[in-house]
DNA sequence: TTGTCGGCCGTCTGCCGACAA
DNA sequence: TTGTCGGCAGACGGCCGACAA
C-alpha cells in the first residue's frame, strides 16, 4: 500500500488525517484503495475534506448528484449544514470503477461555529486535501483510449515517453523486446500485459491481456486509462470514462442505489437527533462539491460579488485535464427559492468567455470562482455613483450600508415570468454591499463592528438581512409565526461576533422532541420554517408579493414579502437604484471589455453530447502531451481525419449478438 | 397480456382478485408480468395470498429469506403479525429474471380477528391462489438444459412432445422444415430462434439465435428454460436457475438489496404506527411461505401433531418438480426461542423417509404438511399410557388435560448443551395434548367449550399455557413486570371466544407514543416484553432456570423459569411422564415402521453443492418426462458415462478471458 | 427419443509491419 | 510519434449428421 501522505494539505499535518482506505463492498476485503490511484481516477479537481474539520454540507448539492436516481425530497433540511467531518473513506465500485467517497459527517451547533470564529478552535478549519500538482504521483501518464485501443482488432499503443517513464525498462537491444507487466486497479485485482517494443518506426505496444481488460471494463473509446507506477515499483491501473456517459447510463446501478438509499431522509434523521450521518460523494458524477471547508466557505464574504463581474474557476476539461477558464457574473440569485432559500450553492448565474461549457454549467457557487485580478479596476470606475444620486434613493443610515438592487437580469428566465414583472423590474437582486464609491469606507466592517452587520449575509436572501436593523427583529418574527423569539434573539446576539451565524445549527435538539420538523435558527430559514408548520407557505408570501410588490419573477419568492411596510417599500427602493440597463449592455457584448476570449464558437458545442469523443491526450508529470491548440480545433479534426473510425466505436466484445436477436 | 383468470381459486372468484401486473424496476414501463408464466418460472408450489384477504405474517420466515443479506435483527416483532393484504404485485428481477412477489400488508387488531372467527366477517378469510394443477397453462413445457444445450458448440435440443404441443407446427413435407420462433421473457423483450426438424434421426432443434439467449440470461447447465403457449397463440418463455447456485451467488445483487433495504425495520415501524407496509417475497429463494392465509394457518389447531406422527408433505424436487415426500415428526418446539418464543414458524423437526432433502430441512411448520392418514391407528396404539402409570406421574385435574413432556430428542444437538443437561432430561419438549387414550375424549373441545382452554395454543410455547389454569394470572403477570394487567385481562377474556387469541394485534398503538418497543398481548410474547423493558433480560430467565430445574439445554429459556413454584414444579413432573426413550428408538430406525424408502443413499448426496447437476428433466402437462427411477442413479449414471462431458460445464460464453488474465 | 461428438466452414480475435498523419 | 489499416493465422461459433444411450 503506497499512500503518499505528502499528498495532504501541508497545515494538516499536525493531525495527519488517517484515511480508511476501504474496499468496495462487494470486492475482497484484502483489497485496499490506493489513495493515489483514487484521486488520479477522480480527476485532477477533486479534493476531499480532511478527517476532523469544520465544514459545510449543502443538501441542495447532495440532491442535485443524487437526482438523477431519487426523488427531489429536500426533507425540509436547510440549505448549510454545519458539520464536523467524522471520517472519510475511499471507495470503488466493484462493477463500473467508479470512485466514490464516503464522507461521515456530524452536525455541529453555532456554539462550536462561534468558538471557531472567535479563534478558540484552532487548525481545524476544515482544510481540505486538495492533491495539488506536485504531490501528484510522478511517474503516472492518462491516455484516453482511441478506436483502435479499443478495437478487437489490436492491442494498446503506448505513448513512448509513458511507458519508457513508468513500466520498467526493456532490452533494446533484442529485435522485438518483450516482457509482461502486471498491473493493480483500484480493487486490488491484478492485470497481466504482454508489453511489447516492435513495429516500424518501433513503438511501445500492450497486447496479449489488453483486449481482455477492455471488455471486462467495458471500456469505450472516449475512455481513459491511467498507469501508475507506485514507490514500490508497483504497478497501478485505473479508468476514467468519459463524461458523455455519465448521466442515464445504466453502469452505475449500484452506485445510484447508495445514493438513492433515503439519501436526504437519513440526512434529516440524523440532523433531529444529532448524531453522525454519512455522504456517498461521486467526483465525477457533479462538477460541484457539496462538502466545503468552512474556511473557505467563510472567506467568500470578503470578496465582493456582483454582477458583470469578472471571475476565472477551474474546470475539467473534456480529455479530464484541468483547466482554467474565465467568465462573467450575470446574476445573483437562488438557484431554488422555494425549495432552498437563501442558499449559496449556485447561486451566480454565469457567462463563460471560454466557447467550451463542459457541463453546461451556468450557475456556479461563490467559493468556486476566483475573482479576475485585472477586473476590480475598470468595476470601480463603473460604480454608478452618479446614478445612486441621479435616482434620488435617500441614505436610510449613514453608517449601515445598504445592499443595492441592480444586477439581476433574467435574461434566462422564460417568458412567462417575465410577463408577469413590471416596467424592466422583472427580477430581484442584490449586488454586493461593499461594491462601489459610496460603501469603501465599510471594506472591512465586520470585525471592527460589536452592532449586527447583516450586510455580511448579503446571499442569505434579501429580506431580513435588510431589515433586521430598520425594523423591529420582535414584530418580524412574530409575523412570521416564529414561536422561539429568545432563540431568535440568541441568534441576532451571536451575530455580533467576527461572522454572522448563518449556518444552520442544532443545537437545542433535547428542547424539542424529533417528531417536530427539522429546526432552523437562521433568519434565512425563516420561510422553510413556516412551511413546516404550516402557518404561511410559500405559495401565501408569492400571493403577497404578487399583490404587493407585484414581485412575480423566478426569484420573486423572497422573504420580505412578510416584511412590514416601512422596510418593504425601502427594498423597492434599492431595487430602482440600479435598473439592469448597463447590465445587459455588458452581457450582450461579452467581449468589448476584455476581449480575452477567441471567436466564440458557443453555439457549435451544443451537440457534444451526442457524438463521440474520438479525440484522446495524454497526461504525463502533469504535461498535457496531446497537440493542436484548442480542443475543438482537435475534436474537430478527429473527426474529419478518420471518417470511417465509427465502426470500430460499435464494437463492443461483450455483446456478441447474432443479427437475428439484434433484431 | 394474457392473465388467465381461470387459475386462480374458485373461491375467489366472487371478488375477483385484481393484480397488478408490474414490470421490474429498471424494466421498461410498457411490459407487464404474464402470470401464467410468472407462475411457471415461481415453481409448482408456489401460492400468492389473495388480495384483501386475512393473512399471518411471520417475520421469522420473512428474516430466514432476507437472511442472506441483511443482518438478522427481530426488531422485537411478534412471531406471528395478522394482516390484511392490500396488494400483490409480480415482478421479474431485471437482470437475473427473478421472480418475486411485493405483498403489501396492514396490520390488523383482534378485533378483526375476532370478527372474522365470530363469523361476522365473510368469505375474505384470505384464501390463496393456489395454481393447482389443472389451472396451469396446458401447453407449456419446462427443460433442464444440458450441456450441449449450454455448449457453444451447438443450439437446443427440443423434446419432440414439447416442440409439437408448445410450437407452431412445420411442414414435414420438407426436406428440412423449419421456421422463426418468437418468444417473450417475464420483462416483455422478444427472443427469436430458429426452429428446425432435421437430423437423422429427425428431432427438434432451436440454432440461431439460441447461443445468444444463453449467454444474454447466463445460463449454465443445470437451469430451466420453459417455453408456454398463451391462449393468444403467443409464446412466453422463462427460466428457472437451478437449486445450487441459489445461496451465495452474485446474480442476485439487485434482488438482495429490495430485500435489504430496512427489511423488518420497515416492518417494526409499519407496526408500531399502524400503517401498510410491503414484504418482497421470492419464492425460490425460501422453501416456506412467510405470509399463509389465516385460515390455513387457524386449521392446524384442529389437528394434533405429536413426536413421532407421521405425515405427507409437498416439496419441490431437484428438477422443479411437484413431489410429495413423507416424514416424521421427531420433536416439537421453537426453532428460536430466544428470539421468536413461541413462534409456530418451522416448530416441528422431522425426519424424512425419503432419502433426498432438497434444501436439508428437517424442521416444517405445521400448515406445511399433511396428515398422513395410514399411521394415526399404529400411533395410538403406542400411546403410553402405561408409561404414564409406571410413573406415577399425578393427574392434576380430571378434565383438563395435560400435555406430556416427551418427545423431544436432542439428538441433533450440539454436545456442548448435552453436557448441561441432567440424567437424560436434557430436552424440554411437548408432545400434543390431544395425544394418547387418555385425552381421546377431548378430541375437538375448542367448539364447544366456552371456558378458556390454554392447550389450543400449545405451540405459544409450554410456559402460561399450562401456567395459566393452574396458578394466579395476576401473580405471574406481576412477578415479569408485565404492567398493563388491564390489557393482560382483555386478552384472557378475549380467550373466550371460539379460538384463543394468538396473534399480535397492535389496536392500543395510539396509547404509546412510537418511541415504545413494539406492543404485544399475547401470553407467548410476555418473554419480548420483558427483554423490551429491561426488567429482566432472558440471560437471567435462563439463570434462574439453570438453578431451580437445571434445564440448561438449547429449548430450555422458556417462560416457565417465571413460574411461581408451584406450577413449576408440575412442568418438571411433566418432563418426566415420557422420557426420550420411546422416541429415539423409532428414530433410530426410520425405516422399520414404514419401509417405503429403497435402499437409502443419504450420505452420497452431501456432494451435491459442489458437483454440477448434469441430469434433466422435462415436464409437460405435468407429466415427468424424464427417465430412471431414482435422482441419485440417474446422476451417478450421468458422472459415470460421460467422464469427459466436464469440459462443456466449464464453458461460459460470457467470459472469454484470455490464458494469461485467468492467472 | 435425444445427448454428445466429429466434421466443416465462416467469423472473429489478435499479432505483425506498412503507411501516413 | 502514433493512429489506422491490410495481411495473416489461430480460435471460436455454430450448423450438420453420425452414433449411441
Amino acid at each position: 500500500m503506497a499512500i503518499d501522505l505528502n499528498t495532504i494539505g501541508d497545515e494538516a499535518l499536525e493531525d495527519p488525517p488517517t484515511y480508511s482506505p476501504s474496499a468496495s463492498l462487494s470486492g475482497s476485503p484484502s483489497s485496499s484503495i490506493c489513495l493515489e490511484l483514487w484521486h488520479a481516477c477522480a480527476g485532477p479537481l477533486t479534493s476531499l475534506p480532511r478527517k476532523g474539520g469544520l465544514v459545510v454540507y449543502f443538501p441542495q448539492g447532495h440532491l442535485e448528484q443524487a437526482a438523477n436516481y431519487c426523488p427531489k425530497v429536500a426533507y425540509n433540511l436547510p440549505p448549510h449544514v454545519f458539520c464536523r467531518v467524522v471520517d472519510v473513506k475511499l471507495h470503488a465500485e466493484a462493477t463500473t470503477d467508479e470512485v466514490y467517497a464516503q464522507v461521515s459527517l456530524f452536525p455541529e451547533n453555532e456554539e462550536v461555529e462561534k468558538k471557531f470564529q472567535a479563534g478558540q478552535i484552532e487548525g481545524d478549519g476544515g482544510e481540505e486535501i486538495d492533491f495539488s500538482s506536485k504531490s501528484i504521483a510522478p511517474h503516472m501518464f492518462c491516455k484516453t483510449l482511441t478506436a483502435s485501443d479499443t478495437s478487437t482488432h489490436g492491442g494498446f499503443s503506448v505513448p513512448r515517453r509513458a511507458a519508457e517513464d513508468c513500466f520498467p525498462p526493456l532490452d533494446y537491444k533484442q529485435h522485438r523486446p518483450s516482457h509482461e507487466l502486471t498491473a493493480k486497479d483500484l480493487h486490488g485485482t491484478e492485470w497481466r500485459f504482454r508489453h511489447i517494443y516492435r513495429g516500424q518506426p518501433r513503438r511501445h505496444l500492450l497486447t496479449t491481456g489488453w483486449s481482455a481488460f477492455v471488455s471486462k471494463k467495458k471500456l469505450v473509446s472516449g475512455d481513459a486509462v491511467l498507469f501508475l507506477r507506485a514507490e514500490n515499483g508497483e504497478l497501478r491501473l485505473g479508468i476514467r470514462r468519459s463524461a458523455q456517459l455519465k448521466s442515464g447510463s445504466p453502469y452505475s446501478v449500484l452506485c445510484s442505489q447508495r445514493l438513492n438509499i433515503g439519501t436526504l431522509a437519513s440526512v434529516a434523521n440524523a440532523l433531529s437527533s444529532r448524531s453522525a450521518f454519512h455522504i456517498y460523494y461521486n467526483p465525477r458524477a457533479s462538477a460541484s462539491k457539496f462538502i466545503i471547508p468552512y474556511r473557505k466557505f467563510i472567506k467568500i464574504f470578503d470578496h465582493s460579488f456582483y454582477v458583470g463581474m469578472r471571475f476565472k474557476m477551474r474546470l475539467e476539461t473534456e480529455d479530464a485535464a484541468d483547466r482554467r477558464y474565465t467568465g462573467l457574473i450575470t446574476a445573483i440569485g437562488d438557484m431554488d427559492h422555494l425549495t432552498w432559500p437563501g442558499s449559496k450553492w449556485r447561486c451566480l448565474s454565469v457567462n463563460w468567455d471560454d466557447d467550451v461549457d463542459p457541463t453546461k454549467q451556468n450557475r456556479v457557487s461563490p467559493w468556486e470562482i476566483d475573482p479576475s485580478s485585472s477586473v476590480p479596476a475598470s468595476r470601480n470606475l463603473l460604480a454608478p455613483g452618479s446614478k445612486r444620486t441621479k435616482l434620488g434613493v435617500p441614505s436610510i443610515k449613514a453608517d449601515v450600508p445598504v445592499p443595492d438592487g441592480s444586477g439581476f437580469s433574467d435574461f434566462k428566465e422564460p417568458l412567462g415570468f417575465r410577463k408577469k414583472g413590471l416596467q424592466g423590474q422583472e427580477t430581484l437582486g442584490f449586488r454586493a454591499p461593499y461594491d462601489g464609491i459610496d460603501v469603501s469606507n465599510h471594506q472591512k466592517p465586520v470585525i471592527r463592528g460589536g452592532i449586527p452587520d447583516p450586510h455580511m449575509s448579503w446571499a442569505t436572501g434579501t429580506g431580513n438581512s435588510v431589515i433586521i436593523p430598520l425594523g423591529n427583529p420582535d414584530t418580524s418574527s412574530k409575523s412570521i409565526g416564529f414561536g422561539e423569539s429568545d432563540q431568535f434573539g440568541a441568534l441576532m446576539s451571536s451575530a455580533g461576533s467576527r461572522r454572522p451565524t448563518f449556518l444552520q445549527g442544532y443545537c437545542n435538539s433535547q428542547l424539542h422532541p424529533a417528531k417536530q420538523p427539522v429546526q432552523v435558527f437562521s433568519p434565512s430559514s425563516v420561510l422553510m420554517f413556516q412551511q413546516a408548520t404550516g402557518q404561511a407557505s410559500c405559495t401565501n408570501s408569492k400571493y403577497i408579493m404578487d399583490k404587493n410588490s407585484r414581485e412575480g419573477t423566478y426569484f420573486g419568492c423572497f422573504e420580505n414579502a412578510n416584511l412590514p411596510d416601512g422596510p418593504h417599500n425601502a427594498v423597492e427602493d434599492l431595487k430602482r437604484m440600479h435598473p439592469p440597463v448597463q447590465l445587459s449592455r455588458e452581457l450582450n457584448h461579452p467581449g468589448t471589455a476584455h476581449a480575452t476570449v477567441p471567436a466564440s464558437k458557443g453555439d457549435c458545442w451544443d451537440g457534444l453530447g451526442v457524438l463521440p469523443t474520438a479525440k484522446s491526450g495524454c497526461r504525463l508529470f502533469g504535461f498535457l502531451l496531446t497537440k493542436g491548440a484548442s480542443v475543438a480545433n482537435e475534436f474537430n479534426a478527429s473527426l474529419t481525419a478518420s471518417p470511417s473510425s465509427t465502426e470500430d466505436l460499435d464494437l463492443d466484445a461483450s455483446s456478441q449478438c447474432t443479427g437475428l436477436e439484434r433484431q
